[in-house]
DNA sequence: AAGGTATGTCATACA
DNA sequence: TTTGTATGACATACC
């Protein structure tokens, strides 16, 4: 499946070997996702608005060759159709359909964003999925109980849920597969193989590494115009590595158990068969894709449904291996000409931001670093179908895939469980760790990277999750066959004094820091949305985490001013409590008051009346007459009951006066 | 363990 | 219609 994967059209042989430069090429759209389930598989690979008709096209020099020596026509696969034509042809549409193939495949189910969305159309457009396709068969055989038709395009969030499921599948059948795959047979190679793979992946990927690189300097040095002498010439001066004697005749027949699991791939062995003559070796194409299944038992990669990729190699038949070309050499050209994508976009004036992502590849082959993969994935290793320099975005995205997944299977939609474990599959798939990507343009981070790894299960929109659950499912969730010390590696102090967004900005990589998204200003804010190439999920989270923020503070104000109110009225309470005491204090005080008055009234009336005699100058009776001032200061002496009559007439008149 | 507090978030209403 | 604000309600962490 690797030669199948890898091998370009003959089209492209002719066109982009032979003569070394490419037509300009049609956006070809890339459903990652597709109906088949399979990425990469030709059916949901094909140029926008056109399927390529292989027999339309005239053979290339190359072809006749191939044919000559007795190989079949080699199937169409429009994955190398895609990348090798739009890389080399270099048009802006196909770049960016290459990045958004990706980013789909490295995101898994992503496909909404940026080259995954653009390319939908086209990939979306062909869910179906040929009748023969081998990744749909495969897919089906994987998890029949799963949806079959996904095509995550504009309607992708279905499908990432999907995936989310497959996923969580995808983990248990793994390792259901690893033990099917050690109690299977093996022969001395393998088992010493696989425990090679057990004991230290290191070597493994430094050996990867450096076929790689010398892969790649070869292919440097021939640059992009091939003949098959050269192709030959290429594969044939391939360094022992680590692969060296895994053909794949050496592995024995799958076990009728698993070949009848596959059956399903039945069609995709015939164009395997068909594909391949029997000068094919299969085993030394294999060398320059250094996919570690390789090195596995087979039965162990035929039974590693969970991962894409182990479903494109584990269909090779070895009884279908055919011994003598090895093709894997177009792999490094596509690589080839893919790190060379980014000095020919310049001319074709794409966005900046395709070079970032571009470059995000290259960085991310650089600054690989094989330990922490292998410690990464030791339980889902080997599964890099393809070369992770030459085939960078197929096999990287794998990678990243399955540990998407793998982060889905622990946390359900638990996105910062996500999000650090899928920087551990961006880690192993294509970046050493999260912080070497800090020296890339943040844009690249936010329009590729989060795509990448993140966007098929953050388009469930994870972050709007309960915050307690999001929060509780993250702390608690366990890395499946993580250590403890890998995941404090990613999920450090730094990231745990980080709040919730920041984290969640963190994992998609928006190049904005969550204070910068909350304070700007709304038409910062919008024209920052609409200059900076964000993909959905990222603007959707941008979104959030500004009206997240701007609530929280408004939340704060609130309570502010809520407890502001609580203190004034506390205040109010003190204070209106105080007056009363003063008031009941000056209430006593004049009462005081009027009783010390009452009291020399008394006295003065006393004293008055002793004083007063009448006509015969006896004292007057102080209980029959009373002493009534006047307005005009004149003092009368009144018998009572003048002074009880008169006050009635006047309280009548007063009483008058009023109602009047 | 129970209760109180602080905080974040969401839903909703409103400007 | 969009955006921001205010606030009740709820959940959670922490003490």
């Amino acid at each position: 499946l690797d030669l199948y994967l890898l091998l370009p059209p003959p089209t492209l042989l002719r066109d982009e070997l032979l003569l070394g430069s490419g037509p300009p090429s049609p956006a070809y759209a890339l459903d990652p996702f597709p109906a088949s389930g399979g990425w990469g598989h030709a059916d949901h690979l094909h140029p926008k608005g056109r399927e390529p008709d292989p027999v339309a096209e005239p053979e290339g020099q190359l072809l006749r060759e191939v044919r000559a020596l007795g190989v079949p026509f080699i199937p169409r696969t429009r994955v190398d159709a895609w990348l090798v034509h739009s890389v080399a042809a270099g048009d802006s549409d196909g770049a960016h359909g290459l990045l958004g193939a990706a980013a789909s495949s490295t995101g898994g189910a992503s496909g909404s964003a940026d080259g995954g969305s653009q390319a939908a159309p086209g990939g979306g457009g062909d869910p179906g999925a040929a009748p023969g396709s081998p990744l749909a068969a495969g897919e089906e055989e994987k998890s029949p109980a799963e949806p079959t038709a996904q095509v995550p395009d504009a309607s992708g969030r279905a499908s990432e849920e999907n995936e989310i499921l497959r996923a969580m599948g995808h983990s248990s059948q793994h390792e259901e597969n690893e033990q099917r795959a050690s109690s299977q047979k093996e022969n001395p190679l393998q088992r010493k193989n696989e425990d090679e793979n057990k004991i230290a992946d290191k070597p493994e990927w430094e050996a990867e590494k450096t076929t790689e690189s010398r892969n790649e300097r070869h292919l440097n040095g021939t640059g992009t115009s091939f003949s098959l002498e050269d192709l030959l010439q290429l594969l044939s001066s391939q360094p022992e590595n680590s692969l060296e004697g895994i053909s794949l005749g050496d592995i024995p027949p799958l076990p009728g158990s698993i070949n009848e699991g596959m059956n399903s791939s039945a069609h995709y062995n015939v164009n395997f068969s068909q594909a391949i003559s029997h000068d094919v070796n299969l085993h030394e194409a294999m060398l320059l894709c250094p996919d570690n299944t390789l090195r596995r038992d087979p039965v162990a990669r035929t039974s590693q449904p969970q991962e894409p990729f182990l479903q494109f190699n584990s269909h090779t038949n070895p009884e279908q291996t055919l011994p003598g070309t090895n093709l894997t050499g177009f792999l490094p050209v596509v690589d080839h000409q893919m790190r060379n994508l980014t000095s020919q976009d310049l001319l074709y004036g794409l966005d900046i931001n395709i070079f970032d992502e571009i470059n995000l590849m290259s960085l991310a082959t650089e600054g690989f670093d094989p330990m922490e993969l292998s410690h990464l994935f030791e339980e889902s290793d080997s599964d890099s179908g393809l070369s992770l320099n030459s085939s960078q975005n197929s096999t990287s995205v794998t990678k990243s895939n399955s540990s998407v997944c793998e982060g889905a299977i622990g946390s359900s939609n638990d996105l910062e469980s996500l999000s650090h474990h899928a920087l551990e599959g961006a880690v192993g798939g294509y970046y050493p760790e999260p912080s070497k990507l800090c020296h890339v343009d943040h844009r690249s981070d936010s329009g590729f990277h989060g795509d990448l790894a993140f966007q098929h299960i953050l388009h469930n929109h994870t972050y709007h999750l309960q915050p307690g659950a999001l929060e509780s499912t993250s702390e608690s969730f366990s890395w499946p066959g993580k250590s403890q010390k890998i995941r404090n590696r990613y999920f450090n102090e730094t990231d745990r004094n980080l709040s919730r967004d920041e984290r969640r900005a963190k994992a998609l990589h928006i190049p904005f820091t969550v204070d910068e998204i909350v304070r700007m200003p709304v038409d910062s804010f919008n024209s920052m949305l609409s200059k900076y190439y964000l993909t959905d999920l990222q603007v959707s989270l941008i979104r959030d985490i500004r009206r997240r923020g701007k609530n929280k503070v408004a939340a704060q104000n609130c309570r502010k001013r809520k407890l502001d109110i609580i203190l004034n009225l506390e205040d109010d309470v003190c204070n209106l409590k105080a007056k009363k005491e003063t008031l009941k204090r000056e209430r006593v005080q004049c009462n005081k008051a009027i009783n010390i008055m009452k009291q020399k009234l008394h006295y003065l009336y006393h004293d008055i009346f002793s004083r007063l005699r009448d006509e015969e100058g006896r004292p007057v009776n102080p209980n029959q007459y009373a002493v009534q001032c006047n307005h005009d200061g004149s003092v009368l002496i009144i018998p009572k009951e003048l002074v009880t009559s008169g006050h009635k007439k006047e309280n009548q008149k007063g009483k008058r006066e009023r109602r009047n």
